[in-house]
DNA sequence: ACAAGAATAGACCGACCGGTCTAGAGAATG
DNA sequence: CATTCTCTAGACCGGTCGGTCTATTCTTGT
């Protein structure tokens, strides 16, 4: 069921994505750039190119589930980049990340909503929503942490760092969208990595 | 109807209030808990207990002139706490506008959406509504800014200390709103605060 | 008292919302 | 070939959306 990568549509190599990634890519897109509210299944799936019976079959649970498997799947990238090179120091992987989102803020004409502010008013409507992303949160919170002690910082410094350099990053993309430039981001991402120097 | 036992808009102390008024405040009320999309006119009038006719009458722009009229009252709210007091230092103003939010976050169950984050995702759909919250951060900025300046930082350091306060409350209080919790909020107004001493 | 504007009141509208339902296309089994 | 399952396809539904319209009630100036 998850791949059908073998047989006759597909080597592992094709084109025309799976229906279901398309979905929830364009979800993705849009989601962030009108908020959750602001798209339309109709518009999911015209960028999508899909009807509404393949959006309901791989969602069953229709926009929520959709909005949820959103966020579960910014949060697994979020994650992976700072999981990877534990090598490093904290600051150094933080500061790459940032230019990533960087990139991505000015790629998409500054049309990031920040990493899960589009769901956040979800929250009063659909609990389901509003508890994936207070889990994203606390993931992306605890990931920072443990690098954060892993680097020397004692329990409670790191614990209150991470949570710190995560409003930054959180505070500084939003104020970005408003503003209309990368400034604001930049600067939150600097103040945000010399949080994870030791030597404050 | 409901109240029409004082001079309408002569008398200035009337217990029940402006048309106007009430349907402003249900409105800024039903937006930081379901953000712009997610409150339809229909709530807001039941909410103010108006009919249709008085919403178009005192806005006739609609939904959209109403947020724009939301976003500018938050921010005069604002702007007057941090304008007040200009002998106190900056960090102690900073406390006392946080305690207030603070207790605003948890008297609403922690159900308000930061200052303006429910209506960041409007700003594809409505330039006005965006033009509105980039200025309002604009000014809030500036407020704090010139205070640090009367504090005795530098320019670029008074500058980038007030930009890096307002993200760090934004992300802050809508951390505090994913989690349920202050916590996070109280956090980010120390850290906020510490930013506005000079020995930092 | 009376005219005129401000404000209230709500029926009504077309568009779109998220979601359901039935039908068919396509490949995988026997 | 017949069957079966996955997946595609889109017509269709009741409800709600933001917005317009006309009618009526207050308030005020004269």
């Amino acid at each position: 069921m998850a791949n059908s990568d073998e047989k006759t549509k597909a080597s592992s190599e094709n084109q025309p994505i799976d229906t279901r990634s398309r979905i929830l890519s364009a979800a993705f897109r849009l989601f962030r750039k009108h908020g959750y509210h602001g798209v339309g299944l109709n518009d999911i799936l015209a960028a999508a190119s899909a009807p509404k019976g393949s959006l309901y079959h791989h969602f069953p649970g229709g926009k929520e589930e959709i909005g949820v498997a959103v966020v579960a799947e910014i949060t697994r990238g979020i994650l992976a980049l700072f999981g990877a090179s534990r090598a490093k120091k904290t600051s150094t992987v933080l500061m790459q990340v940032g230019e990533q989102m960087s990139a991505t803020i000015e790629r998409t004409n500054h049309e990031i909503c920040t990493l899960f502010t589009a769901f956040l008013a979800e929250r009063s409507a659909s609990p389901k929503l509003g508890e994936a992303v207070a889990n994203a949160y606390a993931e992306m919170t605890l990931a920072i942490e443990a690098r954060l002690k892993q680097d020397g910082f004692a329990a409670r410094a790191a614990k209150e760092r991470a949570a710190t350099v995560v409003m930054l990053l959180e505070g500084g993309a939003m104020i970005a969208q408003a503003q209309q430039s990368v400034a604001p981001f930049s600067l939150a991402l600097k103040h945000a990595a010399s949080l994870c120097e030791r030597d404050d």
